[in-house]
DNA sequence: GTGTGTGAACCCTTTCACAGCC
DNA sequence: GGCTGTGAAAGGGTTCACACAC
């Protein structure tokens, strides 16, 4: 499966896919076997239309004045965000906010594996951290677990002085994506197509001052 | 300070404007007073016309053949997010990422303080958690709080199916807005005017797999 | 010369409204 | 009758390009 490269997809689309995937994944375990994008719209607060214009994007998945069948828009859904498989993951950087990660159970419940973890510190190396027991590696071994576990994503959790010197080490060790939720910028090596993106929550409660101050 | 209500703002620009700030006190700190667009265009990688634009909704800052007083932006653009004062918050749901952020010290260095913690689990009732050692209370706690520290904003880490009755505590405690972690969708009292803001961490993840498969 | 402030152009996304199909 | 699929319209946000101020 290469799968999807169709038009240009909008990336606010990507986002409501996976909520949508969610979404049936609930219909689905509460043994709802047809909903409407009405029904959908009602659920997660979108609108019709756009649920609609949305799925058309990638196929027809739905059946005129019937809705859409749960478990095979939910099948098609998980396969163009290519969550129909399990994706093993590293972290780098066990504060709080990586263990907390570590220990995520809607992370692995969506098939996200974090194998691996590494840190600086010689206090956390070589011990395993969060319910699954994840070993912890030094910086330098790296390169070896993505090899080892044929990693593609990669979870930045260190402080932000640090984050580009690893995500240095991560092109290096050829990962695919990472997910940075240290607060700077990280360049790209221009010759690597890695893909960053990011996650800051202190923009999350700063947007909430704005509008409860503003208000 | 009843503060900036002018046009209609983009959701984006408040969201940049939250990156400025972070990068405005990295200035600051490092001792550079005079900053460009284009040298903020350089670190943030935005536009260099659109971060003039994202100012000028709220002013004029910057000078014609200069750029912008570091610290005078600085101030203004913390004015306008409501970050130039400290926020009391609280947490509801001590699973894995509650106790993280309750740990989480750039958002303590904002100026946000979690002053309390609640749960239902009477084995973390009446401990206290984290860095801060954070005091833990039962649910029906959750008003008194709010009104003993005169807590505006609210941070919702419980699972998904308790998060809606959490919701309505919440509004009857009279607090004005919620970032919600949990992974579905809140409905709000229509009579309160409460702001929700929904952060689901899977969904990051998500677009990432897209991303690689897609490619 | 340099860098801001900004109308206008451009581009992307959402919503409407209805034709088409079950 | 009901609900999807979709062109067209509307709405927002971003980028351009240049007048203007230092």
């Amino acid at each position: 499966m290469k799968t999807y490269k169709f038009p240009k997809i909008p990336e606010a689309t990507i986002k409501r896919l996976s909520i949508y995937n969610r979404i049936l994944r609930e219909l689905k375990r509460d043994g709802i076997e047809v909903v409407s994008s009405s029904k959908l719209s009602e659920i997660s607060g979108l609108n019709a239309a756009q649920i609609r214009k949305d799925l058309t994007y990638f196929g027809e998945f739905g059946v005129r004045g019937v809705g859409y069948f749960v478990n095979h828009l939910l099948e098609n859904i998980k396969g163009i965000l290519g969550i129909n498989k399990q994706w093993n993951l590293i972290l780098i950087g066990l504060g709080k906010l990586g263990q907390a990660l570590l220990s995520y159970e809607n992370l692995r419940k969506q098939g996200y594996n974090i194998v691996a973890a590494f840190d600086t510190d010689p206090e956390k190396i070589g011990k395993t951290f969060g319910i699954n027991e994840v070993p912890v590696y030094g910086l330098d071994k790296i390169n070896d677990i993505v090899k080892k576990f044929n990693v593609k994503i990669a979870i930045i959790t260190t402080p932000a002085v640090v984050a580009q010197e690893v995500l240095k080490r991560l092109e290096e060790a050829g990962v695919a994506g990472v997910i940075n939720f240290a607060p700077t910028k990280l360049t790209p090596d221009p010759k690597t197509k890695i893909k960053i993106s990011y996650v800051d929550l202190v923009t999350e409660f700063d947007k909430m001052a704005f509008k409860i101050t503003s208000d």
